[in-house]
DNA sequence: CTGAAAGCGCTTACAG
DNA sequence: CTGAAAGCGCTTACAG
C-alpha cells in the first residue's frame, strides 16, 4: 500500500509540492481560487492525509507533550491527566502518559525517551530523584512544568493543593465535631514528597491550634505494605486515637480495610477522613468525609503553563509554585 | 540552544554520518574499534540523542502504537490499557491513549489523527459507529486489533471476555444460593454494544437452563443517567426481584447507590453480583461478589496481537476474536 | 572498514 | 499568484 504523499497531490492537480502545502497551512492569500479548490478536490479524492512525521521534522515541533506521573495508582494522578489530556485537546496538542512507578530510574528512562521523541513539553510529577535531569532541561531551557510536589533548588513551577491548608480543614472538621485524639496515616515520608511533608506539618500546626496534644505514637508514615500493621499499633496504645486523617487515597483505603477486618463501626468506633474524595465516597457505609483536590483545575492550570512555556520560547521562570484550595467534603464518617 | 545532531557527533569524531548512524543502531560488524570507542565518548561528551522524528520518517515506523478506548470511566478500560502499555514497553513501544467518550465522531477524529501522527497500529474498543473507516483500514492492510467488542462485518479481530459464561457464573452463583427472582441491570444495549447484549443473552440462557422463569420486567438496558429510576421501577413491581445481576462497573455503582438510599440491606433485602471486579469490592460492606474479567491478560493478549500484526506485514487474518474467561470472586453480598 | 549520495515527506524563504 | 531549491536529522544501499 503505497502511502499518498503531497507530490502525489500536487502531480494530480498540476501545481507544484509548495502549493498543496501553503494549502494545508492556510496561507490561501495569494492563491487562486480555482487552484484551491482544485487542491481540495483532489485531496479529498485521494482522501490525503499529510505525514505528521515530516511536518514535525521540518517544524521542530510535534504538538505533543509528555505526561510523567509519579505513581498512576494514585486516582489524584488519573484525573490529573485526564483534565491535562482534555486542555491539550482544546489545543490540538496530543498527550503520551507515562508511569514512572515512583522509581527516579523509570522516570529518568522517560524523561529521555520523551525528549528523543522531540514532545514539546514535559508534565512530572517528580519522584525527586532526578535532580541533573531536572536541572539540565531548566539550562536547556526547556519547558517543563511540575505537578503535585516540589523539588528542592530546582526552580520549576510546581502546581499543587494548599496541603497544610487540607490537613487544617480536617483537624478543624474532627475538632469541631468533638474529637480529640487525632492520628494521621499516609504512605512514607521517607523521600520528603512534598504532599506527604506538608500535611504532616499541616496536621501538626492545626492540632497546636486546637489546643490539642500531637502525640508521636498517633503519626504513621510508612509504606502501603505497611499500614496495617502501623494501624494495630496505634489501635493497641493505651489510649488509642479517635479519630484518623488519611494522607491521600490509599491510606484511605487501609484504613477502610483496617476497620472492617476489625469490624470497628465509622464515626462510633474510629472517625475518619481522607484526603482525596474516592469514588467510592458517596456511597460507602457510611458515606466518607473527604478533602477533595480540585483536579480538574490542577491539570487545567498544569496544561496552560507549559503551553504557554511553549508557545513564549522563553520557558523561564521564576518557579512560582501555583497553590489550589482543597475542600471539605461532609458525610457520614465523622 | 542548538540542538545536537548526528553531524555534530560525526564531526566531532572525525567520521562520517553514516558511520555515525551505523553505530547507533548498532552495526558494528565492520567497524574498527577504535572508531567505534571515539564515536561512543563523543556521544557521551555531548549528551547527543538522536532524533526519534528523522528516524521515524525514514524507517516508516514511529514504535508507537494508539489506543482508543471507548468510554474510559469504565475501569476495565484502564486496566486493559494499563496492560496494554506495559507489553508495548517491553517492546519499545510507545503509546498514545485517547477517549471517545462513547462518541463515533470523536473515535473517527482520534482515529485520521493517529494514523496521520503515523502510529504503526491502532487497539480500538470500538464504539462501533465508524464502519467506513474500520473498512477501510483493513482495505490498506493497516495494523488494528479490536478490544471487548466487535463489529458486525468487520472482520477485525477482538479480545473479548466470554460474556455468556460471565452471565452463567453468576444466575448460577444467585440460583445455588436459592435465589429465583434475578434481574439484570446494564447500560444501554440500543447500539448492541456487544458485552451488554452477550450479558443479557447469556443471562437468558442460564435463566431457562435453571428452569427460572425470565421475567422481561427484570431487565433493564438503560442509559446510565436512567438506572436510579429503573431500579424503582424494579423495586415497585408487585413481585420484585431478589437478585440483580449488574452488567458492568458503572451499572453496579448505581444499584449500589439505590441500595444506600433505600437503606436496603445486601443480601437480605437484595443480593448483588457485578460483572468487574470492583476496587472497593474487597472491603465494601458487604464485600461484593463479583465477576472478575482478566484485564491484564487481555490487554496483554491485545499488544501481542497488534504488535505481531505489524511485524508481520501481513496483517491480514480472519479476524478470529479471542474468548476469555470470567472469574467468580465470592463475597458476601449474596 | 568508511564515506558520498540519495531520499523519507514535509515547509519555507525566495525568485519571478 | 506559483514554483525551484534547500533543508529538517536521520538511514540505507552502494562504492571503494
Amino acid at each position: 500500500m503505497k502511502n499518498i504523499t503531497i507530490s502525489d497531490v500536487a502531480e494530480r492537480a498540476k501545481v507544484s509540492r509548495s502549493t498543496v502545502s501553503q494549502y494545508l497551512n492556510q496561507r490561501y492569500d495569494y492563491m487562486g481560487e480555482k487552484t484551491k479548490l482544485r487542491i481540495e478536490e483532489v485531496i479529498e479524492e485521494l482522501g490525503y492525509q499529510p505525514n505528521i512525521v515530516a511536518r514535525s521534522l521540518k517544524q521542530k515541533s510535534t504538538k505533543t507533550i509528555g505526561v510523567i506521573v509519579a505513581n498512576i495508582l494514585h486516582n489524584f494522578s488519573t484525573e490529573v491527566s485526564r483534565s491535562i489530556e482534555d486542555v491539550c485537546n482544546d489545543y490540538d496538542f496530543h498527550t503520551i502518559i507515562c508511569n514512572a512507578d515512583d522509581e527516579p530510574k523509570k522516570e529518568k528512562r522517560y524523561i529521555e525517551m520523551l525528549r528523543a521523541k522531540q514532545v514539546d513539553g514535559l508534565i512530572i510529577f517528580p519522584t525527586g530523584g532526578n535532580k541533573d535531569l531536572y536541572q539540565k532541561m531548566i539550562d536547556e531551557n526547556y519547558p517543563v512544568v511540575f505537578v503535585d510536589r516540589s523539588v528542592d533548588g530546582i526552580p520549576i513551577s510546581s502546581i499543587m493543593l494548599d496541603n497544610e491548608k487540607a490537613s487544617t480543614l480536617a483537624i478543624d472538621h474532627f475538632a469541631s465535631s468533638g474529637y480529640k485524639r487525632i492520628g494521621i496515616v499516609t504512605t512514607s515520608i521517607l523521600q520528603s514528597v512534598t504532599p506527604r511533608v506538608e500535611r504532616v506539618e499541616g496536621y501538626r500546626k492545626a492540632m497546636e491550634a486546637h489546643g490539642l496534644q500531637v502525640n508521636e505514637d498517633y503519626i504513621k508514615s510508612v509504606n502501603i505494605g505497611e499500614i496495617q500493621e502501623a494501624l494495630s499499633e496505634m489501635a493497641t496504645l493505651p489510649n488509642p486515637p479517635d479519630a484518623i486523617l488519611a494522607g491521600n487515597d490509599l491510606a484511605l483505603i487501609e484504613i477502610l480495610k483496617f476497620v472492617k477486618k476489625h469490624k470497628l463501626k465509622m464515626p462510633t468506633d474510629i472517625a475518619v477522613i481522607g484526603i482525596d474524595d474516592v469514588s467510592f465516597a458517596s456511597f460507602y457505609s457510611p458515606t466518607i468525609t473527604t478533602i477533595a483536590q480540585p483536579t480538574f483545575k490542577m491539570g487545567k492550570k498544569a496544561a496552560e503553563v507549559l503551553l504557554s512555556k511553549i508557545q513564549k520560547e522563553e520557558s523561564k521562570d521564576d518557579g512560582p509554585d501555583y497553590r489550589f484550595e482543597p475542600e471539605l467534603v461532609c458525610r457520614d464518617s465523622v
